[in-house]
DNA sequence: TATGTAATCGAAAACGGTTTCGTATTTTTA
DNA sequence: TAAAAATACGAAACCGTTTTCGATTACATA
């Protein structure tokens, strides 16, 4: 590997002067100058990243801490989209991404030391357990740390504007004639509260009574879950006319799930789902939705983490990203009383079925 | 931060000591080897990742080259849950996983010298244009390399069998009575060319003549590309009884594609897809699909690498995982002479339909 | 008791850079 | 023309660790 003295000893000069040259110190004649970068381009100099972090304490490295239990971490739909744009910024302003882990060559650690080992210059955190006491540990060390859909003061944190979100999905449900609305809601985390706090509002604004029975707990993208909640709401007295799910995998395993008991999509009940997740458009028909901007969450993510670590300040900050409705076909009309007779019978029918096998 | 001087000079040793102490070496003796350590942790000693692989030249990272240019990187199905594979196993092994671009700091660079810079230990390729002139000067350096679907004997491979499983998904169509089936392949890679030899050698086996008009080139996952291939074969002679996908999302975008012509999947046409992922059973009927063991590459591809990093030796080899067939509900007999002339008043309708459109 | 051997430890060089500060030279200014 | 200022460069310390090799001490052996 060759070094700064060995193109200091080509150029007849010393290793400051050239490390000066190749960092554009002012103190180094153009001549010289000139010299030694062609001097450093012929032998293919290549810096070397450790030694210059040693003396200059930068790293030019963020961690990324992004480890989902129950999905599989990185196949997460909505979380790799938000990661994606986490790393195209990054590598935009020069930093690397490396996923922050419990362990680094033999020896097991917290997600802190990890960082502090590594002198990872900036965290941003998705998609974890935030109650965790070594998420908590991370967040309150020094370092510059943005989280994506979780709320504290010690760390600056982007969001989706998810009380609009669910607002503007409820008012446009209501707007189709629906009065009888349930929302499946996802596991309690800080965003699940601000949509159903968007869901109560457009409820009050259009004068529709709130009643506990509307909210059904499920989590996100959870299969089992959501058929679950499928079941709960076909133990109501009636069926509601419109159901929104807490994202869109629910949402469409939701409506399989409804099928399975003789209900359609949308001629007996409306389905929402949340996210905008390219498999909405996917089914048929295509399911109407919320659409959060994932790829501008991860890059303003990397963005806030790199200004944060550049200024040497932590001003920590709540971005909100907007979000958009997305029309599908999953919701239509609320079904009319002679339909209803009829929903009543095709589910008892297909309640027979089941039986029956 | 603390450092093996702070702890020398606490502990009234000299920093070798304490070096070779915390590093299991054998000539410390018992006795102040444990009273290094005690005084270590009190400290709260963290070693410097940098500094040591300044003197060691090790840095437990391993580079991941995932650039997908039509999809958006990690957002890839079938590749991000590779990439999780090879982070968990990386994780395990204690390696950091750091991906790879063509910046660092304030310089644009090749991918070869990111690495150089960083001195990472090792690579994974995937996902990415093998063809251009970077990641082929990347796979002839003397890192450690492992490329997921690509073959090349400069570097070790993690592959699906592919023959095995078009093999497979064909000989199970052709059980079910098809005779007349098509393959709508991928772009040009090398899988590509694999599967198309395991269709072959099916039908050949089967004593069913191969024409080229069973084969229509598409894209992998494109909605366009299979919406186009769909048209394609909607101008042949005669429909086919049984289309085979490139992969699961294509399936899904060409059984969209063929509604939207009337053509119903499975009674008028069978259809198959490719990978296994999760979208394949989200839709009604379940996708009949060969399933890759993704997360197995994943772990295999990080193995390999680490296991190169560790003998110093860039053994190249050709690792090939088993595949899956996934029997669902889009493959079912040929339609009859009788429902094929429905099938073709059908879709006169339907085009009668889209041109009053 | 003298000697060979094993066990412990530390000095110092090395890894590859950055950065401060002093000095010599040149240029500008009065 | 002398003094002041600007320019260009290098010596050396430093970043935090590893590792070699020599020195010292303790112990076993003859």
């Amino acid at each position: 590997m060759v070094t700064i003295y060995d193109i200091a000893n080509a150029c007849g000069c010393s290793s400051s002067t050239v490390s000066k040259a190749l960092n554009n110190y002012p103190d180094v004649s153009l001549k010289t100058k000139e010299r030694i970068l062609k001097k450093a381009k012929e032998l293919g100099f290549v810096p070397n990243l450790q030694a210059r972090a040693l003396s200059t304490n930068k790293t030019w490295n963020i961690g990324v801490l992004f480890e989902d239990k129950s999905h599989s971490g990185l196949t997460h739909h909505f979380f790799s989209q938000v990661l994606q744009g986490v790393k195209e910024q990054a590598e935009e302003k020069g930093y690397d991404i490396t996923f922050i882990s419990k362990s680094l060559g033999d020896d097991k650690m917290s997600y802190l030391e990890h960082c502090n080992r590594r002198k990872i210059d900036g965290v941003v955190i998705a998609c974890i357990e935030f109650d965790e006491p070594q998420v908590q540990d991370l967040m309150a060390s020094d370092l510059s740390v943005v989280a994506i859909d979780y709320l504290s003061d010690k760390i600056s944190s982007i969001m989706s504007d998810n009380v609009k979100g669910l607002y503007d999905l409820t008012k446009y449900i209501i707007s189709l004639g629906h009065k009888d609305i349930m929302y499946v809601y996802g596991h309690d985390v800080y965003v699940t509260a601000e949509r159903i706090r968007g869901f109560k509002k457009a409820l009050e604004e259009e004068g529709i009574p709130f009643y506990e029975d509307m909210l059904v707990q499920s989590k996100y993208g959870e299969k089992k879950d959501n058929f679950d909640a499928v079941e709960i709401i076909l133990k109501r007295k009636s069926m509601p006319t419109a159901i929104i799910f807490p994202d869109d995998y629910s949402a469409i395993w939701g409506i399989n799930a409804l099928r399975s008991h003789g209900i359609n999509v949308p001629e007996d009940v409306s389905v929402a789902g949340f996210d905008g997740v390219e498999i909405g458009e996917m089914v048929y028909p295509r399911l109407t939705t919320i659409k959060q901007n994932t790829s501008r969450m991860g890059k303003e993510a990397s963005l806030k983490c790199i200004n944060m670590i550049e200024s040497k300040t932590n001003n920590n900050t709540i971005i909100t990203i907007g979000v958009e409705l997305i029309v599908g076909g999953t919701c239509s009309g609320p079904r009319s009383l002679d339909e209803d007779t009829k929903l009543i019978e095709r589910m008892k029918k297909a309640k027979a079925n089941r039986v029956k096998k």
